[in-house]
DNA sequence: GTCTATATCGCGATAGAC
DNA sequence: GTCTATCGCGATATAGAC
């Protein structure tokens, strides 16, 4: 009986944090009640308050749900880099370890989706507010540990250059990862911005010949 | 008489569209109310009304006040490039002429720096909504022409190598244009991300090796 | 053109029955 | 753990005096 009990708990905060993670992503914090949430998951509006409290801790928790997951696959995917290599990894196969396992994510099935989405809009929004922090918690230290590991493919280059480097080419992956439609817009709809297969397969050459150009002495 | 009431409605209007253009670059549009808007232009609340109509209005006008001046910096930069070379422009002086016009507002004053975060954040958003199209009045028509222009400098590439190439280098762009403080973070304060100067002398050889890797032949 | 006053609504949050 | 009922607030929007 208990156990019954649980279970559906733990459904509901699932159906939840589903339902909040969707909309967020569509439409950002601000644009969503947490009375359209609860109409998404099909639960009551006072089991919100019950599992989760207020409205930001709800929001912290959709994202601190799969941050640490997220996290470690891209330290993981650094970490494996590095037991595989003689010596330091080239630039080509860094660029490919930081933006996989975020490309990857897209076609895991629809939550993951949708949690990148959010994560992808987050990563433009201008306030530090409450948000800064669960995001900063998961991009940022393995952002640095990727600064390091590309100063040391590319000991000659200008320490600055490589900060800009990696500033452009995440802001690629962001823009990539929110699907805006932009692509396909632009294509005229010859394009699928939901097919990263092909888009990793010019991003890699795309950008390391950008960090290349930015390593030689001018 | 007349003329006195004439002046200060419109530095009304203009006091209304300041204060919304700040905000809904700081927070997005769900994420201010018209009270706050009012608070910070001085002006009473039904002035708004008045005005503009309802809030979504007065977006898309705060999108609009500037939007064909933006777009018309774009083409004339574009113009002015294919004057002034023999021949097709080459992808260097494309992809300066692609970028120039908007980080050179950045350094405008704030209002432009504002109206830049906006359409920054803007560019993000994922749902079509009303806001997408005063958007894509400013932007998509003046890309599909720099991507007629970069086919013309690169005859042999691929052309969805080259529409990748402009999706990645929009959005490096719209990040940078954003100004979250990323670059900040991610160099421990040793970068500016207001630099804009320094971050176009980088941006230009980067993106240009970017583009010439996708131009060749696999 | 501007401001006061107010209508109407939907929001986040909670108390308390079951 | 779930649901009903409701509180209090701040939102957009407007009518009408000045």
């Amino acid at each position: 009986m208990s156990t019954v009990r649980k279970r559906d708990a733990a459904a509901t905060r699932e159906k939840i944090l589903d339902a909040a993670e969707e909309l967020f992503a569509e439409r950002g914090y601000h644009g969503v009640s947490i009375r359209e949430i609860v109409g998404r998951a099909g639960v009551d509006l006072a089991l919100v308050h019950y599992y989760f409290g207020p409205k930001d801790a709800l929001f912290r928790e959709v994202i601190e749900r799969r941050g640490a997951g997220h996290a470690a696959d891209h330290m993981a995917a650094l970490e494996k880099l590095n037991a595989e290599s003689n010596g330091p990894p080239g630039v080509a196969a860094l660029i490919r370890a930081f933006c996989e396992p975020m490309f990857e994510k897209m076609s895991r099935g629809p939550q993951w989706r949708n949690y990148m989405h959010l994560l992808a809009h987050r990563a433009l929004a201008r306030q530090s507010e409450v948000f800064l922090a669960p995001y900063e918690k998961t991009f940022e230290p393995m952002t640095r540990a990727f600064i390091a590991a590309f100063r040391e493919a590319l000991p000659d280059a200008d320490e600055n250059n490589l900060f800009h480097a990696v500033y452009f080419m995440h802001g690629a992956i962001v823009y990539a990862l929110a699907e805006t439609g932009a692509i396909e817009r632009l294509s005229d709809g010859k394009m699928d911005g939901s097919d990263f297969d092909t888009l990793l397969d010019r991003f890699v050459p795309f950008f390391t010949a950008g960090f290349m150009a930015l390593a030689k002495p001018t």
